[in-house]
DNA sequence: CTCATTGCAAATCCTTTGCATAACC
DNA sequence: GGTTATGCAAAGGATTTGCAATGAG
């Protein structure tokens, strides 16, 4: 997906912690992080990074283009791949769960009343906040 | 609107901050305000209240259903005042202006969205993030 | 008078920054 | 070797909390 030089093709020097956090996304089974839980992850795996080398990193990735990142309710960041298809999310605001989706109507519609108002959209613009109600959901966020 | 009296309505001491920060919403031409921007235009006006106390008054208003809260992005929460009518947020991502807007083919869409994936939709659930391209707008949030 | 509420300061949480050291090319 | 990136610790902004003093009913 990514060539080992990716990295060099946006213009960042390939580093050790640039490339530890760029190949635990993609090999994560979870699609959203956090910096926090990429610090522990990569922590885990025995890898000695500190946690401001991650928020420094995962700021140039967005601005690279690489990561996305989003904010959702609750106060912190959280960052995804970008691979280029547009989609949007579904937030559970009990345990952090996120879902995306695509609805072309959605898409259409959201469109219009943006530009009705004069206002030109995001990409990854929109966000409903729910609850999952997921069995194992109604605890905190486990990060 | 509300009644002098309206908030022992809903189990809170009628106490001057809470008067205070009550009318505030009611009054102002801005209808979506940060804790900080309630704590500054209190001081404004000549009332002596406590940063703590605004946050504690918003989150006590929130509980008891006379505000809502937005976290949007950029790290401070808004609170508007909550009457009721559902409606959804465009919020410029480079001003923090906020435009709010309603419609019903996105509801509906929105709705099954969620419902499909066994999510519960929460009332004030959807963001479009976008930029607003008013005149004045390319600056900073101003708080 | 009694308990809830306030104000202040200190504490938290997430994120950013300064700076000396270490890693890239 | 000259830069750029890292790590640590300290700084920052938003929000919360502990606690003694104040206020409401």
């Amino acid at each position: 997906m990514h060539q080992p030089d990716h990295l060099k093709t946006v213009g960042l020097k390939s580093t050790l912690p640039r490339l530890k956090v760029l190949s635990l996304f993609e090999a994560s089974k979870q699609r959203h992080l956090s910096a926090e839980e990429v610090y522990k992850l990569l922590l885990a795996s025995g890898d000695d990074v500190g946690l401001a080398t991650i928020y420094r990193v995962l700021t140039q990735f967005e601005q690279a283009g690489l990561l996305m990142r989003h904010h959702f309710e609750g106060g912190k960041s959280v960052f995804e791949l970008n691979q280029g298809e547009h989609h949007d999310h579904i937030v559970c605001m009990q345990c952090g769960h996120v879902e995306e989706f695509y609805d072309a109507t959605i898409e259409a519609r959201q469109k219009k009343a943006a530009t009705d108002r004069g206002f030109t959209i995001h990409d990854h613009s929109l966000y409903i906040y729910a609850d999952c109600n997921k069995p194992k959901c109604p605890n905190k966020i486990q990060s």
